[in-house]
DNA sequence: CTACAACCGACAGGCAGTCGGTTGGTGAAA
DNA sequence: TTTCACCAACCGACTGCCTGTCGGTTGTAG
């Protein structure tokens, strides 16, 4: 049977169904066809909503990417909290990962999804920068931080965080090069940020006790 | 008439083929049967050297990388000049940009060629980092440069760089901006290798102040 | 003369995107 | 209430391109 359906809800349909296939096949790897067979629609239809097989991709790499800056932009505005705090929870909050999951991320980072993994680094980047940068201003103002270039700084931890991260989690590293990477990590963007030497760190370790000790409460 | 020469000539004008098609209409865009084409061969010799299309712009990117490393090989080992010198020049070697054309970066940094673009810059980051490592190293031992993670600066240096300068170049930015973002950089690699304020633009000016004049002796 | 590396090109299989045609719902006229 | 016309949403056959395969051919070195 012929079902008819208003435009908004068929294209959800069809970037939710894509985004599954993206996901767990890989944006090559997955067909026009494929995205046919799951939503249970014609040709005709998919292209009488979308006008390429990347306008698809564009579109779920929109909605994530929108779902991840809004999270993000509501830690950084919460300004109940420090700023380093809501600095560090702001970027782990873009921690993709744990968001859409390992199976996801390993297509992500496959070589063949450059172009998947590129548009959303681009897209996220322009989005969370100014955000970033807003809330480094704040910590210069109350002289935690300390950098001529906040813009600058934000921009090259961004991009160091996404890619190296991700590399992180796939190659095959042993636990101690994983360690010995997140500390040089921290330890230079203290070092860009114009922090004083381990307090972003500090902060860091404060986040997760929190989060260890939330955790027990809700067990107990 | 048909012409048999030895595999490795074959493999060579098949690789200068792609190297150039892909640099003027993107990987994507270039066909196995255009590569046919301007070699002048049937697809049963393509594919008699090389396994897949994407065989061949691995070759590609592996010549053009190895070129590149071998340049700031040399750079960087040679000991008569200054390590700071050494380090300067041997990032700068790695703009890719000069070496290849503006043409071809457009192409490289076309969304489309995610994939070429990545390829190279985690080919090019991997056989360099251990050089310029090494070359920080020297720096802390001389007393230049002081930072507990050499490897981890060195690699945040070149990814961001790769990227940043990559988009600097194509994007629509004022000259204003694109100083902007280059004293930013400047400033950041100099926190991040623990130099002195201002050491690292100061190289810089050299270096660029003596090639200027250099260019003045030839000509006169 | 033989053996093999290099070469050929027809062909299969798959895929993105197009297009002319169809159908279900909706609102307005009878 | 029925009828009708219109159009957004939908359909699926078809086109054209592209990658990779395979059985067969040819030049050449020993």
């Amino acid at each position: 049977m012929r079902v008819v359906k208003e435009a908004e809800e068929r294209k959800g349909e069809i970037l939710d169904a894509a985004e599954k296939l993206f996901a767990t096949k890989g944006f090559d790897n997955t067909s026009t066809g494929d995205i046919l067979d799951t939503v249970g629609i014609a040709r005709g239809t998919l292209y009488y909503h979308f006008k390429s097989k990347e306008d698809i991709l564009d579109g779920v790499i929109e909605r994530i990417t929108n779902r991840l800056m809004q999270d993000a932009g509501e830690i950084a505005g919460n300004k109940e909290l420090p700023m380093m705090e809501r600095l560090t929870k702001a970027i782990m909050s873009l921690n993709v990962e744990a968001k859409i999951g390992h199976e996801v991320m390993e297509q992500v980072h496959r070589p063949q999804n450059a172009l998947m993994h590129q548009k959303m680094q681009m897209t996220l980047l322009a989005g969370i920068n100014p955000i970033l940068t807003e809330l480094v201003e704040e910590g210069i103002e109350q002289g935690i931080c300390h950098t001529q270039y906040p813009e600058s700084v934000v921009e090259m931890t961004m991009l160091y965080a996404n890619i190296a991260f991700d590399e992180l989690n796939i190659a095959g590293n042993s636990p101690e090069q994983r360690e010995k990477k997140i500390a040089g990590f921290i330890y230079n963007v203290e070092r860009l940020m114009g922090m004083e030497e381990g307090s972003l760190q500090e902060t860091i370790m404060e986040i997760f006790l929190g989060s260890a000790m939330m955790r027990k409460d809700n067990q107990g």
